[in-house]
DNA sequence: TCGAATTATACCTTTTCGGGTATAGAAATT
DNA sequence: AATTTCTATACCCGAAAAGGTATAATTCGA
């Protein structure tokens, strides 16, 4: 599966607040499914879900410069 | 429909290209019906199908922190 | 190392996205 | 102003996303 990037963002942040799949399922809303399948990289997300799950980190999708893509947590 | 800030940025790179909306959906391998969906908002949009545009445009999809949102195309 | 918790895979159902097409409406060109 | 070009809406259909659930597999702590 591609899409390593977002789903290891997702991970990453998910870790970070210490909850499992099944409570970001509940606090995001989405199906326990669907937070498994966004981080084991599936590509054929809807960006509306997704986003769902990414404001609980202060985040969404948004165009982004293909060789700029690492630099996405700079500083402001 | 919500979703501004997308559809806005994948109209305007298309104008600026001087592409008709068939022209888009063409290059992009996506259908015309989609591309009128995403410039006219519709959330609820697959990923992958949305990369395939913004990559024509040298753009994907990935984690914009929300109050970053409007610097995207700041300077390298 | 064993058992519990967490995560990954698989199956089934419902819903709807995406494509195609047709048509109506808006913009632009002459 | 009329015609052509482009864009927006609406319809139908097939494919598949999302949810639920069940069950392996894995991870992690006792």
């Amino acid at each position: 599966m591609k899409g390593v990037s977002l789903s290891q963002f997702i991970k990453e942040k998910r870790k970070h607040l210490g909850l499992t799949q099944e409570e970001l399922s509940i606090k995001s809303g989405v199906g326990l499914r669907f937070i498994r399948e966004l981080e084991t990289g599936k590509p054929t997300l809807r960006i509306d879900k997704v986003n769902q799950v990414l404001q609980l980190f202060g985040f969404e999708l948004g165009p982004i410069e293909i060789n700029r893509k690492k630099l996405i947590n700079e500083e402001s």
